[in-house]
RNA sequence: GCGCCCGUAGCUCAGCUGGAUAGAGCGCUGCCCUCCGAAGGCAGAGGUCAGGGGUUCGAAUCCCUUCGGGCGCGCCA
């Protein structure tokens, strides 16, 4: 019998971490930070500072100003209090400890104890030869020690092909996923597949009218409260090829099993399809049904679970109090088993079974968050849709009781996407009965703008999408601004080509020969700040799981480029290209592939292309 | 009624988990190509970070509160 498959494992498609160790300036800024908490370390051993302080809240960032160096760092502020120092007192002992620093041009004690530092000049240029050494692995991290993280996504109902609610939450998980991978957690994207519900009942009720109009027989009109869509016809197809007329004549408690496993099987297949078209490829696919069976003869995960809270005294029988806010005709008092999820912060307890003893619906996720636990993974994360809000605290309670505190789940709740069209709101043609599908939006713009698109917000703020502005060629357009930028990398090497034919077929390789002095301008500098930037970027957005973070740096960066590659136009000796010096040019083709290498990387974990030439 | 999210320039939004004089795009104003690098770039104007309290060296960011807007609320799924 045909049922999704529970529990397939894959390698992981997209990325997996190699074992090799890190260069200790792969982030610049760790690199800084790393040496302001040696000098902090090094007045402890003199005794100006007392032992044991604390240096958690240390940092160094970039200033906004730049007239304020490079760097600049909170240590002595954040230290002052403990070690019972002024702050701009202590600032002066660090700054003299890192003044005597190699890769420290400059220190200065600023404002109320910000200790700013500059650079030398060879600090930053070794941070972009890294980047064009390390290539699209440039901004690769360990900060996650290979500890398991489970990310689940998408999960929609399996009741027929994904509509455009799905699609921000599929791109989200999954861009999220890559990011974790990328910096060093071991990750595992799952999909939740309802396929125990009553809604899959009305799937295979509907199926089977498909199926008798398969077989000739009059079905009239789809009835109220079934599934009309035309995408259910192959199921009855493929069910009269399979079985003839044989279900016909049999009841219902008989055929729906049968007709049930077939049809979510082809809407599963369905729904991969569309997330193919999306770049989606998740490792597991989890059954909800799987939780109901008994396993190996014995109770099932969920009657376990239930056991479970029991034996834990998370579980009670009592009555809730009328939902409040909303009229309830045909409320009525009773006795249920309660999980006291009260006690890990949601607002009621919640029923575990219903009146009629059958699991309620948390019930399933209560068993499968415990299921993932018990799979070895401590971390969790669950991508949700707006409609899923108040859903949170009682995630979170659940996964509190299964684990015994011990696991974390981070609920990510994707907010609506507002379609339109030149502003106004997008008709899209919709066929009888069906939603408007992700199908739709990606064959009308592509699967590029979409997933750039739905990642160029912050997951918790509605997001408008036009259509007509994705597929329009100007900075207006960020999706088109980040690729051209990429592809106008790619052309510079051409066009360098022409002029040296000499040049190797891979420029990364010019970068132990290239003389990165050469680059001194502002602007080119500012580009190699912006580089040497990344690797904080992607542990920042790894840490925070917030994907749009890379895409707004990818923005940032491209911008940069285009500027840079713009002022060559007002000032000729500020190409990329100098016919008659080819170590400048060389010097400039390095910084190139070091914006080109970022762009791809970046553009590799949101999953977007990286194309070399703009069509 | 309760919970969650949001409120930053005329518009659409960033703001690096508390840092210095709050940023970008669009729009507006003024500039930069007689195709060889303008699908672009530069400059300017534009802000009581919704209002009010608090926490501390320091708040758009954390806490409380008021006002607006969105989503949700069930033994449903």
């Amino acid at each position: 019998m045909t049922r999704p498959p529970n529990c397939v494992r894959r390698p992981p498609r997209r990325y997996r971490r190699p074992n090799s160790c890190f260069m200790a300036a792969e982030n610049i800024f760790a690199e800084i930070l790393d040496r302001v908490r040696r000098a902090s370390d090094a007045l402890v051993t003199a005794g100006d500072l007392p032992a044991g302080i604390d240096q958690s809240r240390v940092t160094v960032e970039p200033p906004r100003d730049p007239t304020h160096g490079d760097m600049a760092t909170n240590a002595a502020m954040v230290l002052a209090k403990d070690a019972g120092k002024k702050p701009r007192e202590l600032a002066a002992a660090i700054a003299a400890k890192l003044g005597a620093d190699p890769l420290v041009d400059k220190v200065e004690v600023a404002g109320p104890g910000f200790i700013n530092l500059t650079l030398k000049p060879v600090a930053w240029l070794d941070a972009l030869r890294t980047a064009v050494r390390r290539g699209g692995r440039y901004g690769e991290s360990d900060i996650g020690r290979n500890a398991p993280v489970n990310v689940e996504y998408v999960s929609a109902n399996p009741t027929g092909p994904m509509h455009i609610g799905h699609c921000r939450g599929a791109v989200f998980g999954d861009a999220l996923a890559n990011l974790l991978a990328f910096t060093g957690f071991e990750v595992a994207r799952e999909y939740y597949v309802n396929d125990a519900g009553a809604q899959v009942d009305v799937l295979a009720r509907s199926a089977f009218l498909r199926y008798r109009e398969a077989l000739g027989q009059e079905i009239g009109d789809i009835p109220e409260g079934l599934y009309p869509g035309d995408y259910l016809k192959p199921v009855g197809v493929a069910l009269a090829a399979q079985y003839g007329d044989t279900l016909c004549g049999q009841p219902e408690p008989l055929w729906l099993p049968v007709v049930r496993a077939k049809a979510v099987a082809m809407m599963m297949a369905l729904i991969r399809e569309d997330l193919a078209a999306l770049g989606i490829d998740h490792e597991v696919f989890f059954s909800e049904r799987s939780l109901h069976e008994p396993r190996n003869g014995g109770p099932s995960r969920i009657a376990e679970t239930i056991a479970f809270l029991e034996s834990k005294g998370l579980l009670y029988r009592g009555t809730l109090p009328p939902p409040k806010g909303k009229v309830m005709e045909d409320w009525e008092p009773r006795e249920l088993l309660l999980f006291r999820a009260t006690e890990f912060g949601d607002d009621v307890d919640r029923p575990v079974l219903k009146s009629d003893g059958s699991p309620a619906y948390i019930t399933p996720d209560i068993a499968y968050h415990r299921d993932k636990f018990e799979r070895g993974f401590a971390n969790m994360i669950d991508v949700l849709g707006a409609d899923h809000a108040g859903y949170v605290k009682r995630l979170n309670a659940a996964v509190q009781a299964v684990s015994d505190g011990k696991a974390t789940l981070d609920v990510k709740v994707c907010q609506l996407v507002r379609f339109l069209r030149e502003g106004q709101p997008a008709k899209m043609s919709k066929r009888a009965g069906e939603l408007v599908t992700v199908r739709q939006v990606v064959d009308e713009v592509g699967s590029d703008a979409v997933r750039f698109m739905m990642l160029f917000r912050k997951n918790d703020a509605v997001l408008d999408f036009d259509l007509a502005k994705v597929i329009e060629q100007s900075r207006d357009n960020p999706v088109f601004y980040v690729q051209y930028g990429h592809a106008r990398g790619k052309s510079v090497f051409r066009n360098a080509r022409t002029v040296f034919p000499d040049l190797p077929e891979e420029i990364a390789s010019l970068t132990d020969v290239a003389d990165l002095g050469q680059l001194t301008d502002a602007a080119e500098l500012g580009l190699v700040r912006r580089i040497a930037l990344y690797p904080r970027v992607v542990e920042s957005a790894s840490l925070a799981h917030e994907p749009h973070r890379i895409a707004f740096y990818l923005f940032d960066l491209a911008s940069d480029f285009h500027a840079l590659w713009t002022l060559g136009n007002a000032t000729p000796h500020l190409r990329f290209i100098i016919q008659d010096d080819r170590q400048r040019t060389v010097a400039r083709l390095v910084l190139v592939q070091g914006v080109v290498a970022v762009l791809a990387s970046g553009l590799a974990l949101l999953g977007v292309g990286a194309p070399d030439e703009m069509r």
